[in-house]
DNA sequence: CACGACGGTTCACAGGCGCGAAACAGTCGC
DNA sequence: GCGACTGTTTCGCGCCTGTGAACCGTCGTG
């Protein structure tokens, strides 16, 4: 039993750890995880035949197997894993790719900019992000005007506010993403 | 393209039919299933690196395999699918395939290219569909003129609305369907 | 202590364009 | 032939983005 989580890709997540079951042997670490409700990779010996459908946390590879084939099965279950239940419990602002942050069941649409602005933040959930890293991130190929940046964390700020997550400033620093404290909620506008 | 309807058991449900595909040779009828959201098998030719993880509705095995493995991971799949439709929304809009859409015993009929479009839709309920995936979705063998898109959108929206159904568009990505909340929402025994 | 430089916030405005919406016309089915 | 379905044209609202400028608190300097 061995735990791949340096085989998932950089947006690494604990929610999408998967481990490794050779099976049938470890029938008991198998049941075990299931009841965990954590993710495994079965692997089967060569003429063990596909067991049953279990749950969705679950996949199995057919031994002996590609090191390239495993790595990109427990890709795809680590992904599935990781759509199916995001923020299962957990306040963690989510950014999904398509240009949408979502925090528990709410969410808001970010233009182009502020997406990518957003997405470093998040990246580095409490932590303080450069002015220069915000703008290399918000804009790849050219340099933000003087106060383009300035105004776009002012849009941004507003539009996170009401999913309770807050950009505060450090000055001469950068600025640093957090969640509210949840004592009392705004409702979503997302129209 | 062959569908596996036989290949799956007694048990067959109609929203679990998955249909394998050579890959990356047919990654056109690839695109069209997932726009269509379909559940697709890719059958990757013996060199060909995996793809990376797409949505729920895909998986794939290595050529040359086992009938019997083949067999197994489509039942896999299936069980998924399965699985997923009825947890992804407890009072959530069912499609069925006479050309109705249902919402608990409300439902309204929907003409073919709505029909088509509400299909994407409502497979990817609460996550944003492409401009792209609709259009292939509701025009399978052609092209939809600038507008006709807008406008089939348009009118999807308003037959929606009494089925408390929203299609929120989200500026330059998509667009998200998504099931207006009465007033408030039951939460899964958490708090 | 007064003053100014600096960093940051906010507003107002303008250009661009994505998208909504109405209105019209062609096609198909009953 | 009537009504539903579909596609196109056209108009323009509102969002996104960048710029200029006013305002304010902090800090350093003379």
């Amino acid at each position: 039993m061995r735990t791949v989580a340096a085989m998932v890709d950089d947006s690494w997540d604990r929610r999408a750890d998967v481990t490794l079951v050779r099976w049938p042997e470890q029938e008991t670490v198998r049941t075990a995880l299931r009841a965990e409700g954590r993710a495994r990779m079965l692997l089967l010996s060569p003429s063990t035949p596909a067991p049953d459908p279990d749950d969705d946390l679950e996949d199995w590879v057919r031994m002996p197997v590609a090191e390239a084939d495993l790595r990109a099965r427990v890709r795809w279950l680590a992904h599935r894993v990781a759509q199916d239940r995001p923020g299962a419990g957990d306040r963690g602002p989510v950014l999904d790719d398509d240009g949408l942050i979502r925090v528990g069941d709410d969410w808001v649409a970010l233009p182009p900019v502020e997406h990518r602005l957003a997405r470093a933040l998040v990246n580095r959930l409490g932590a303080v992000v450069t002015r220069d890293a915000l703008a290399t991130a918000g804009w790849p190929d050219s340099d933000p005007g003087r106060n383009a940046l300035d105004v776009h964390v002012l849009r941004l700020r507003r539009r996170l506010a009401p999913l309770a997550l807050t950009i505060h400033t450090v000055r001469s620093r950068g600025y640093l993403l957090s969640v509210d404290a949840p004592d009392r909620k705004v409702e979503p506008a997302a129209t």
